[in-house]
RNA sequence: GCUCGGGUGGCGGAAUAGGUAGACGCGCAGGACUUAAAAUCCUGUUUUCAGUAAUGAGAGUACGGGUUCGAUUCCCGUCCCGAGCACCA
């Protein structure tokens, strides 16, 4: 036993008595609540941790152990996201295996995640690398394969019953949320060819082969991942990037939208988040309209979200990308149409985002507008995108601004339909009225109405005359699954003779070992080099590997049975734990894995293995410690502080403290290396409030009022702070308790015992040091959490502020039971008040008890 | 452009069912202990004016209005900062 705080001794002889009595270890136990405290796991990235990646883990960590405390089996799990690009770009430079430096950076995570203390199950590690967690990735991805999504139902269902209606109506109301069909009679079902039913098929599968936008790389033969593209050109060596058409694996997520959106009122998200979410979904109500091209049998459908417009659509506009493009394109025309769709086409993304004016050509055709019967003409440009709504729009160009900067720039009509309540609209018009709150005009039967009022109508009167109907749209696309890299889990999918993508049955399919981590220069994955891999007696293997959030969309069930070798969790296992009761991590994975995780926990709740379909019941994004200049902390920048120095000079207990009190959990805030003192001196304190010097000072003296007074404030704050995560809150509320302690000399027992609990989830070395000192002989961290009584933060008086006309001019106490009259009494007659009130009559008297007095003059 | 956050001392930040603005910490200044330093402890620290001082008076939570006995907190408008989305019809 040492006189000194000596946080380096101390620290490291607990986290070893943790270890070795398996403390953290956990196990399902009806018998007590469960708590599941979730970090984001990390990416084991090369250049280790730096500070701001803790404050996250701290939290949730003074939240398990607050949870443990209060007698809840909390599971509290650590592991790695380890597939992805940085391991395979590394690899790429050195030739080292990427299992090899992953697993060294894991090793290196893993100690520095220990030097801070925290109470992980490390029992319950996963690495998404590891076939073992990876062949669970394959059987879900399996699992989407096999099913569609009945959308009378709301629900995944096998695909054996997509079959069993084909096979029985044929295409007649199959219910089926995906592609367009072309209609076929149960007959026609069963005369086709397996390449017939595939194609129909993978049209319906919640996992299927799409034509998907990749971005390209022409000068690097490769595929890029987002990620390495910035402002259109590639990370490295800053080359163009086009977008290029490729086949390859999604998943169907638009079958979810809807759900997506509604889950969001059932959980505790910031609003941020949610906001985010519901913009990347962005569902918009509208109607679909047709066109009728004048002179034609042919029709040109809209989507709008403004039909009570209509009367001001001036001319349509169709997107160059559009496949049927030469249908709406007069014979004389189409030359030019066709080379303006090919430049178009190949218009590299940084052209596209630097040039917002708005180009196009004529097609030399005219659609009729059906509410006017008037012709209009009909233009194709690319501002208008191929893959949302039709692909074809009505131009409103007085009450929208790209019809109106397209209208001005080839000089066609502008008829304003709308105008504001009040006024007049100015003519004519230098920009458009797009505002959504206005009065019809010049629009026949709409005139008069409101913009909400005639939308309304417009859409009755579309469906009536059976020009279209009403239609929902999303932003969201379906999510592209298919990633053409080594790093990643393969498919468990191979390709017969025609080309029918048909499941292994022999899991998992272990990722080979290669030559060259090289991309193939054709845009192949480096994995159809692996002949010997690539070829089996089933059929080719499928070499695009999975997408980093594959397996990072579901190991949130895996930690409730990370070793299970038959199903990727057991059913008592997922029964038990449930949701994750607590999420942190940051916000940046928003329209990504926050969002992917949502759709698999829907997907599989559907099929009935888990209970609940939203994974993540609390969702806290940690902000950004940025560094001591203000900037993101980055190697660039040489502003990086390392937690292993930190620890090494002033202890974890001190450095996870620090975190805390920085500020709130959720702002972005600087580091301070100045500011790691005060806590550094506030252990120093809080350690001599049982040292005295030299000598063990602590008695077991009865506590006085005084004392118990500001141990029961401390509880009661503590216990607020910590379930509201205002951790910067209590920490100051420790100093002010030891600072008040350390003044009155308390040395108590009967305060320092629940004292130290109440610090054991924020700095648990000291913690538990000064716990066996007293002579516990278990763990403080399996003890119970103190009760604060409300019984002695009672007061009997109050040391009230008199304002005169709402300026403080003097303090009175009163007993709290003390009558209104008393105190009016009292302060009427206090020299100050007489003074200030100048001998003007009092006009009012205000008492809020235990608050504030007011006299009004 | 649209959406969502947010503007409080030299700094990080406290305090919002409306009720003494600046808790706690950093920094700074002064002091005690010491031969000296470190460590520790004590005092002061929003600002302006008056006073040797205790103290007193005024201003003050981005800016301008409003509601109220009373506004950092609620409402309206403006400015600034941050984040997300971005030709989504």
């Amino acid at each position: 036993m040492s006189a000194q705080y000596s946080f380096t001794e101390i620290e490291k002889k607990w986290q070893a008595a943790w270890e070795n009595s398996k403390l953290y270890s956990v196990q399902i136990d009806p018998s007590k609540p469960k708590y599941y405290a979730l970090d984001m796991f990390p990416y084991p990235s090369g250049s280790g941790l730096h500070v701001g990646h803790p404050l996250g883990y701290i939290a949730s960590d003074i939240v398990s152990r607050y949870k443990r405390l209060n007698g809840f089996n909390v599971l509290h799990p650590m592991g790695y996201d380890a597939f992805g690009l940085p391991a395979e770009q590394y690899a790429i430079q050195t030739g080292q295996h990427p299992s090899v430096t992953t697993e060294q950076n894991i090793k290196r995570f893993r100690e520095q995640l220990n030097i801070m203390g925290f109470s992980y199950d490390w029992d319950r590690q996963v690495k998404t690398c590891d076939p073992n967690y990876y062949q669970f990735t394959q059987r879900i991805f399996a699992l989407f394969f096999n099913h569609w999504y009945n959308k009378s139902a709301q629900k995944a269902e096998p695909l054996s019953t997509l079959e069993a209606h084909f096979s029985a109506n044929g295409s007649a109301d199959h219910n089926a949320h995906g592609g367009k069909i072309t209609e076929f009679s149960a007959q026609d079902w069963q005369g086709f060819s397996p390449v017939q039913k595939h194609n129909i098929l993978n049209q319906f599968r919640l996992a299927f082969i799409d034509e998907t936008t990749v971005n390209w790389c022409e000068a690097m033969g490769t595929v890029l991942a987002n990620e390495e593209v910035i402002n259109g050109l590639s990370e490295r060596g800053g080359y163009p990037v086009i977008r290029k058409k490729m086949k390859q694996w999604s998943l169907r997520i638009t079958a979810y939208a809807d759900r997506l959106i509604e889950g969001l009122e059932r959980i505790q998200w910031s609003d941020a988040i949610k906001e985010i979410q519901k913009n990347w979904i962005g569902r918009s109500q509208g109607a679909e309209i047709d066109f009728v091209v004048r002179g034609t049998l042919k029709t040109l459908k809209v989507f709008t979200t403004r039909p009570d417009t209509i009367f001001g659509a001036t001319f349509m506009v169709v997107a160059p990308e559009l496949e049927n493009l030469k249908e709406y394109c007069s014979d004389a025309l189409w030359p030019a149409v066709q080379e303006y769709a090919n430049k178009a086409k190949n218009r590299s993304e940084i052209d596209r985002m630097a040039d917002t004016t708005k180009t196009g050509v004529f097609t030399g055709l005219e659609a009729i507008n059906p509410f006017t019967g008037e012709p209009i003409p009909i233009w194709v440009s690319d501002y208008v995108l191929a893959n949302y709504g039709t692909g074809v729009i009505m131009a409103v160009p007085a009450h929208d601004d790209r019809d109106f900067a397209f209208a001005k720039a080839f000089n066609l009509s502008i008829i304003p339909v709308i105008k504001p309540a009040n006024t007049e609209l100015e003519l004519p018009l230098t920009e458009s009225f797009s505002a959504k709150d206005g009065i019809c005009f010049n629009s026949g039967f709409l005139d008069g109405l409101t913009v909400k009022e005639a939308i309304q109508a417009a859409i009755t009167k579309v469906e009536k005359a059976g020009w279209g109907q009403a239609k929902v749209n999303y932003k969201l696309r379906e999510a592209g699954f298919g990633r053409q890299r080594y790093w990643g889990e393969p498919f468990p999918i191979t390709y017969d003779s025609q080309g029918i993508p048909q499941l292994e049955n022999q899991l998992p399919v272990e990722l080979p070992q290669v030559e060259s981590y090289k991309p193939s220069g054709n845009g192949e994955s480096p994995l159809s080099a692996v002949s010997d891999w690539v070829n089996t007696a089933q059929g080719k293997r499928e070499t695009d590997t999975m997408p980093g959030w594959a397996g990072s969309s579901w190991y949130f069930l895996r930690y409730t049975d990370p070793n299970n070798s038959e199903v990727f969790a057991s059913k008592e296992a997922l029964q038990y734990w449930q949701q994750v009761d607590l999420y942190v991590g940051g916000s940046e994975h928003a329209t990504g894995h926050l969002l992917y995780s949502r759709f698999w926990t829907k997907f599989l709740f559907d099929l009935g293995y888990i209970s609940w379909d939203e994974p993540f019941k609390r969702l806290v994004n940690q902000g950004m410690i940025m560094g001591e200049d203000g900037q993101k902390m980055s190697k660039r920048w040489g502003n990086v502080v390392n937690p292993d120095d930190v620890c090494a000079q002033y202890g974890a207990d001190t450095l996870r403290m620090y975190e805390m009190f920085l500020g709130p959990l959720t702002d972005s805030k600087p580091w301070n290396t100045n500011g790691i003192e005060g806590v550094s001196r506030f252990f120093g304190k809080f350690w001599r409030l049982f040292y005295d010097g030299e000598n063990w000072a602590v008695s077991t003296e009865k506590a006085s009022n005084e004392e118990l007074k500001i141990l029961h404030k401390t509880i009661k704050k503590v216990t607020e702070d910590i379930e509201s995560m205002s951790f910067n809150t209590s920490v100051s509320a420790f100093m002010v308790a030891t600072n008040e302690l350390g003044t009155l000399k308390c040395r108590k027992r009967e305060i320092l015992e629940p004292l130290l609990i109440l610090l054991a989830p924020f700095a648990p070395h000291i913690a538990e040091e000064l716990w066996h000192q007293l002579g516990n002989k278990e763990s403080i961290h399996i003890a119970n959490w103190p009760q604060y009584n409300a019984s002695f933060l009672v007061e009997n008086s109050f040391n009230y502020p008199i304002s005169i006309n709402g300026k403080t001019r003097a303090q009175m106490e009163f007993e709290l039971t003390a009558s209104e009259d008393e105190i009016k009494q009292a302060v009427l007659n206090h020299e100050m008040v007489i003074k200030w009130m100048e001998g003007k009559p009092l006009k009012k008297f205000i008492l809020v008890k235990g608050r504030i007095v007011n006299v009004v003059v």
